[in-house]
DNA sequence: GCTTGACTTAGAGCGCACTCGAAGTTGCAG
DNA sequence: CTGCAACTTCGAGTGCGCTCTAAGTCAAGC
């Protein structure tokens, strides 16, 4: 099973494009990976399991600088373990927070999409029929704006 | 109550910068803004619950591009309300389906904190005690990485 | 042996969303 | 009246995270 695939595989495999794992290796968010004696790259499968947290790490919205600390405490080994988990565990609150704002907008724009959902039906109506106060009470909710 | 707020007092409400709201302003997302005979701007009711609105958009990912978009279609008034409901829509959709990533990643997040948790507590422990094959299976449940 | 396409490096370039600087008004406190 | 903070415009600069280019090397099929 020691296959060790070349950048392109992994490429196609993590989704990102070869250019972006290089870029991790030298900003030295991967350690230099192993090669093959043509020099080209040859990943292993821990080098990938890697790859895929980062990305986890990176798609949470992880600045890369942050990554880079996580990195190099990876680096350091079994002593790190515990600054590791810190540092996890407040991106982990961090990531908890922007889910409720995330939530919260959500809702809001949900609204919207039903006030303009109620707004296409009524123009789709005589406009002489009485639709009484309802459309009026919701601008009044939405705050003046359309 | 037409207060009507300057520059800096709508930065404080909205957290925004006096530049971001200047240059969300050129750009197009604000139509302009009214003046005082100084030429300063005093925004309105309405104008503030716009920039609220844009900055769920905006914190919810969308790109300013669509903003734009959006804001576009306001200014074409009635016309476009089914159309600025797809955009809500799209952009609703797109929300939801990050929402189940980070979701997920956040899951596996949570496995590697306790994951470092339990290694921290192993830690402390006699190494010359058995600890039995716990950890070794979740090394292998944790593909091979630390 | 030759072609084709994937690989290598170092460094430059890009798109986004701001963010700031310069140079000049304006408005209010003392 | 003076000082000074807050405002104005226009254009340039910044930080982030890639993304691409150039010039060259390597591997496999014909």
């Amino acid at each position: 099973m020691e296959t060790n695939l070349t950048i392109q595989q992994v490429a196609t495999l993590t989704q990102l494009s070869v250019h972006t794992l290089r870029y991790y290796e030298r900003v030295g968010l991967l350690q230099p990976v192993g090669r093959a004696t043509s020099g080209h790259r040859r990943y292993s499968a821990a080098d990938i399991a890697r790859i895929e947290f980062l990305t986890r790490l990176r798609t949470t919205g992880m600045p890369i600088r942050q990554m880079l600390r996580f990195s190099e405490l990876l680096r350091q080994g079994d002593a790190s373990v515990s600054e590791r988990r810190a540092l996890l565990e407040a991106h982990y609150q961090q990531v908890r927070e922007r889910l409720q704002e995330l939530n919260q907008n959500l809702a809001v724009i949900e609204f919207k999409i039903e006030h303009y959902k109620k707004l296409e039906a009524d123009q789709g109506a005589d406009p002489w029929l009485d639709k009484g106060p309802t459309v009026a009470k919701q601008n009044a909710a939405l705050r003046l704006e359309a």
